[in-house]
DNA sequence: CTGTTAGCGCCTTCAA
DNA sequence: TTGAAGGCGCTAACAG
């Protein structure tokens, strides 16, 4: 392995000088600069990762701006645990994070956590850029040379280092398949999604529509804050008439749902069958009860994980990473459940 | 964060001392030892690993012990992909991996490969032990103090360092669930599965039986270097008949099932069910054509990349990990292939 | 038994 | 515009 040292007595200067070199501090000529560029690419120099974090004392901050944990039924509880998981495996360079948490449903909640993780002048930032509008905007007042990762949700048209989510329509193709697989397609399916601006919702209903044999019928709920069960009973007071033979709940509110139905006969003795998003801890409780079939995930944590970890392969290795990485449409089913956890690699 | 420069002063000792003291390397009065350990705790110390690993020059050899990439439909390929994959992740250490091959098929193969990685003195392992005795045979000569990582298959009895893989009997339960739900139990269920030494095998059926609503049929396929379509083809000519609603196959080999139902026209119009294990090359291709309808798998490429990954926290970081880490159960459809690529993680 | 010292590769400051 | 030197935390060799 070629070192600085190497590349300093092969282009006869010190090795104080091809540091600068290396990294444009200025202060040489712009012949040297030539040579020992030269040279580093001859040798495929790369810098070790030891040495210079040895010797750069200082401490790396990352800013974290995600919905508070416990949103969407406890949902942003578990990217959190990818994250702390990758802050481990990373705890020998010198990490600092920092949460900024924020009420995905108020733009000055989302303003004003955005506006505290400027103040702070992070190195890198894992954000999901929900709220489209105020994303964009904040995005505008980040530092170009901030290297940005999103997770969950993308925003087009912006800059940024990586984007790490699901394909949220083809994950309603495979639920409708699922559903038809269900139901044998006797009787109509009822969709069930919070009326919010969210991007993942809308596509996965496309894509639950676009897959379907039988024509389902939608119900949006309000929410204020977050999804509250007497919306639901309304709607489905409505909608669960015994024609239906499953529910298609587009994010992690199945559970509600499951209440719902648990406490309902079914007049002509069939269950009606529920598919829902997301490994929370509910969700997870209603299909250990057997009232939510089937769970469509897209391992939160891997994306917290991975998210942190390409950015701190910027920022410490200066490595790219490939613009748009899509996590797997995972299945559950009661019977793999238990060791769906999303806890692995590294 | 605490030095060994910060104990030495604390303690009243030199640099050196702390050091003898912390790697037990002797020379150093049982006294001053105390003293280095509890402050030691005090400070909660870690050693740098930065600096550690900046000051001690040698290189790191950890040897792969596996089936050759090609054997079962190309199966060992996938976990060497996530070795890989650690590799470049770990890559600022110095790692050096020597990977040993073997035929699964063959004890002499197997002992061979395990003689030329004993003989290189490697300072960690990670084997898949298949071929119990032959492996069990192995392990006794292993030095005690080098750790060894089991991916797969695991080995009752055994002094190692941690397992990965997967509940394959649960992988058998979930698989009856699932061909429940394509057939919705018209007709009989096929079983088929090589007549191999392979605990997987075993629990993957014994589950796929206890789940099973309806009384499958076994037929076991016999195998020489690896399985071959002429021995499906008899197997299928007497038991894929008209009465056969699905067919379960418990390994990597559902793509030579598919190719032989791809050139059958069944009686009764109704295409036969077929779930298979294992995202290999051919299983994918022919989940693509229609004809695999499931697909089990069990995360090889994490095993590999988690693998290496506990092995050199281990050895890099000294630090030890559970004992048993099971895979998830990922299923398969059409709909969610693509994504599932078993590539993340860092 | 213990202390001292010379690096590992890189970064930073200071002097020339 | 360039070079020299000190230090990051730890290891290992050597001198006492």
């Amino acid at each position: 392995m070629a070192t600085i040292k190497e590349i300093a007595k092969r282009a006869g200067v010190s090795i104080g000088t091809v540091d600068r070199v290396l990294h444009n501090r200025g202060r040489f000529s712009s012949e040297t600069a030539d040579t020992v560029r030269q040279i580093v690419r001859e040798l495929d120099y790369r810098p070790n990762v030891m040495a210079r974090h040895l010797s750069r004392a200082r401490t790396y901050r990352v800013g974290i701006l995600l919905p508070r944990p416990e949103q969407d039924s406890g949902y942003w509880a578990l990217p959190m645990d990818g994250i702390r998981r990758a802050e481990r495996d990373l705890s020998h360079f010198s990490l600092g994070l920092t949460f900024y948490g924020f009420d995905r449903y108020s733009t000055t909640s989302f303003t004003q956590a955005g506006e505290a993780l400027l103040a702070d002048k992070p190195d890198g930032i894992l954000m999901a850029p929900l709220r489209t509008a105020d994303a964009g905007a904040l995005l505008r007042k980040i530092p170009a040379d901030t290297p940005v990762v999103f997770v969950d949700t993308d925003l087009p048209g912006v800059e940024r280092m990586s984007y790490i989510g699901q394909d949220s329509y083809q994950s309603g193709r495979l639920a409708a398949r699922l559903m038809e697989l269900l139901t044998g397609n006797q009787g109509v399916t009822l969709i069930v999604a919070p009326e919010a601006e969210n991007e993942h919702l809308d596509s996965r209903i496309r894509g639950f529509m676009d897959g379907a044999k039988v024509v389902p019928e939608l119900a949006r709920t309000r929410v204020e804050v977050d999804h509250d069960l007497p919306a639901f009973r309304r709607i489905l007071d409505r909608g669960a008439g015994p024609d239906k033979a499953g529910i298609f709940v587009a994010d992690a509110s199945g559970h509600f749902i499951a209440e719902y139905l648990s406490g309902v006969h079914s007049g002509n003795g069939r269950r009606i069958k529920l598919i829902g998003y997301d490994l929370v801890p509910e969700n997870r409780r209603w299909m250990e009860a057997g009232v939510i079939d089937v769970l469509l995930a897209q391992r939160p944590a891997a994306q917290g994980y991975q998210g942190l970890h390409v950015l701190c392969q910027r920022i410490f290795v200066d490595k790219s990473c490939p613009e748009r990485i899509y996590t797997p449409i995972d299945i559950v089913f009661r019977e793999n459940l238990r060791y769906m956890t999303d806890e692995e690699s590294i």
